[in-house]
DNA sequence: AACGAGGCCAACCGCCAGGGC
DNA sequence: TGCCCTGGCGGTTGGCCTCGT
């Protein structure tokens, strides 16, 4: 907050002065008295003229500034307290898509300023994505996720030659129990690796809902230097082979309901539906029940047609890359792992369990 | 208890678009 | 057509608060 008797702007002579900095203008935090005028009276006689405001009222302040003050607090419609991670949520699909038009994610969220939404995201959604791996401002998946991992995935990388060697048979045999482990690990770290082609089969199905992966993978099969990092691809295949190899492990995903809630069919999709391992199958159902209150955005924009046109691209949604996400370990790593997303401190803040994939993936102690 | 660092967020600034004349 | 006024927007600021030491 400014003090009411400072100004960052100079008033020189060659620069026009703020409004707010004529003299008797005042200028810093509201207090109670005059917030209750200005309410009472735009109750009164309604928005508007703003520059002609504070005279009629009887207030010291610039019109600017009273018209902040009843937009971003004193309107009846402006909805005080947290962001609910429902809110969260819509913020982050609508910032995907519009940007910093804080002005257009404002009107979809009822009760919100366009100001308070900004400084949310400042404050706590931007630094959440970077701390997930993604950019901010593009809300894709940003490389030196993995170029700081490049030891981790060399030791992966090792991981093909015994892919690729025929003692794999005794040695999987052997190492079964952590193999199903490490599996759904490099299972969902292929999932967003593998060619778009592949990951994006129909407008309608399990990968469409799951489209912040498959930009991701153009991304990275488009513009991406690290694609041309012999380690990289070297893990590339190491996921491909060892997944594969692997499979005949996990059990393939027999519900039907999943299969026909996504509209999976041989059809419409140019690879099988992923192998989902037992273990991570309980998971993965309660992502696809969660899809659904990802639906409140075109319920709150049911009449905007520029989103429905691009209704594809909010269907991106940062909860749908725990599906890729390895499997829990144990209920006990499970509430670690999560809690801790949040980084710590700050205050306020929304508890959020979503985490990126990668984030979890060299965290697993079966990657180490 | 005291202090410093960092985070939060209300408020301000500069700019721009649109409407009226 | 051009100027002025007004409202609105996104970026930035800085005082207050919380937390860690």
């Amino acid at each position: 907050m400014r003090h009411p008797l400072s100004s960052s702007s100079s008033t020189s002579p060659s620069k026009p002065t703020p409004c707010c900095s004529k003299v008797g203008i005042k200028r810093g935090p509201w207090t109670p008295e005059e917030d209750e005028i200005l309410a009472s009276y735009v109750k009164k006689e309604g928005e508007g003229r703003w520059r002609t405001l504070p005279k009629r009222a009887g207030l010291m302040r610039c019109g600017k500034s009273c018209r902040l003050r009843w937009m971003n607090y004193l309107r009846p419609s402006v909805k005080r307290g947290q962001i609910a991670p429902d809110e969260e949520d819509l913020i982050l699909r609508l910032h995907r898509l519009l940007g910093n038009r804080w002005s257009l994610i404002a009107g979809r969220i009822p009760g919100r300023t366009d100001n308070e939404i900004k400084n949310y995201w400042n404050a706590h959604l931007k630094k959440k994505l970077i701390r997930m791996g993604f950019d901010p401002v593009t809300h894709r998946r940003r490389t030196d996720v993995f170029s700081s991992s490049l030891s981790q995935l060399m030791a992966l990388a090792n991981l093909s030659r015994l892919i690729g060697s025929r003692a794999l048979d005794e040695s999987a045999l052997r190492l079964q129990p952590d193999a199903l482990q490490f599996a759904s690990s490099l299972h969902y770290l292929q999932g967003p690796l593998q060619s778009p082609a592949s990951a994006t089969a129909s407008n309608n199905n399990l990968f469409s809902q799951t489209s912040c992966i498959t930009e991701t993978t153009h991304d990275y099969n488009t513009d991406d230097p690290i694609k041309e990092d012999p380690d990289f691809n070297s893990l590339l295949s190491t996921t491909k082979l060892f997944s594969e190899g692997i499979a005949s492990f996990s059990q393939p995903l027999q519900d039907n309901n999943f299969a026909s809630h996504h509209h999976l069919t041989s059809n419409n999709l140019t690879n099988p539906p992923p192998l989902v391992p037992f273990s991570f199958q309980t998971s993965l159902h309660s992502q696809v029940e969660r899809t659904t209150t990802s639906q409140c955005l075109s319920v709150v924009d049911g009449v905007d047609h520029h989103l429905e046109s691009t209704e594809s691209a909010l269907w991106c949604d940062y909860n749908d890359l725990d599906l890729f996400l390895p499997p829990p370990l144990t209920e006990a790593s499970v509430v670690t792992d999560h809690c801790d997303v949040n980084g710590g401190a700050s205050r306020g803040s929304p508890s959020s369990a979503t985490s990126s994939w990668s984030e979890i993936f060299f965290r697993d102690p079966a990657v180490h």
